[in-house]
DNA sequence: CCGGTTGTTCAGCG
DNA sequence: GCGCTGAACAACCG
């Protein structure tokens, strides 16, 4: 359920949502929700950033992360046990398995939205600075960084390398300008091709190289490797066509 | 039954 | 306080 174009499919599902109220509350998350009197209040907006999805109340909001295996539905549960359920009167949501926190104040107090890779007011030039102060950073582990990228995962993360033919342990700082322009650049586009696939199901067709073992480009096997860099996620790469950078 | 995963946080240590 | 490591958590698939 993860990385950032889900979220924002997500965001577009629950539109019938925004500006109603929400009139019961419950579910088995350690937030105490109802106590914070959540019934009763209204949705004044959905937001994301990133992998995170934000219920914007009055003067707080809900941010819910799924981390690897959380789910959703509307209307319909289709899971025992919704971690969060709200009640509307026309439908219901229900978010499982994931990480509930209320945040209080001013949802832009909480969130730089130039960060965020699918939002309008994504910042290319900010993530250059950002990534400028970590050369020894691996690609890798970079384009996983929620702080520079916002909303990228691992998929994302495979497919934008294999793309601009980088190889995962190349050092940010031994990028060529040109192709660290490219990194930044694929990091949005290739978010936006994942909402669009996403949306028509038909994401995996489209994978090139996460998950797979032969290189579309020159037919070479695959490299594997069960847990790169620091994040130690798995990476796919071909050992011909993406090019290792290091300092 | 076991191993693996589109992810993150936190405790424990040096 | 920092960086690193491993554990913990969660649900489902093959």
């Amino acid at each position: 359920m993860p990385e950032g174009p889900s979220i924002v499919i997500l965001k577009e599902q629950v539109q019938k949502f925004k500006g109603k109220k929400i009139l019961e509350v419950s579910g088995n998350t350690k937030v105490d929700l109802v106590g914070a009197g959540v019934a009763g209040s209204k949705v004044l907006d959905f937001k994301s950033w990133g992998k995170h999805f934000l219920i914007v109340l009055k003067g707080r909001a809900i941010r819910i992360h799924f981390l690897l295996f959380g789910s959703y539905s509307l209307d319909e549960q289709t899971k025992p046990r919704p971690r969060v359920h709200l009640h509307f009167k026309n439908g219901d949501l229900f978010l499982y398995a994931c990480s509930v926190k209320l945040l209080e104040g001013d949802i832009d107090t909480h969130y730089d939205w130039t960060a965020d890779v699918m939002n309008d007011t994504w910042d290319p030039r900010k993530a250059r600075k950002k990534l400028k102060d970590k050369p020894d950073e691996l690609a890798a582990d970079a384009l996983l960084d929620q702080d520079i990228f916002a909303g990228v995962g691992n998929i994302i993360k495979n497919e934008v390398l294999f793309r601009i033919r980088v190889h995962p342990e190349s050092q940010i700082g031994a990028l060529p300008p040109r192709k660290l322009s490219e990194l930044i650049r694929e990091a949005r586009n290739y978010s936006f091709d994942f909402l669009e696939w996403k949306k028509a199901f038909e994401l995996r067709k489209h994978w090139l190289a996460h998950a797979k073992s032969i290189c579309p480009r020159d037919n070479v096997p695959f490299v594997k490797v069960k847990h790169l860099g620091k994040r130690k996620r798995r990476a796919f790469f071909c050992p011909k066509c993406q090019k290792l950078y290091i300092l």
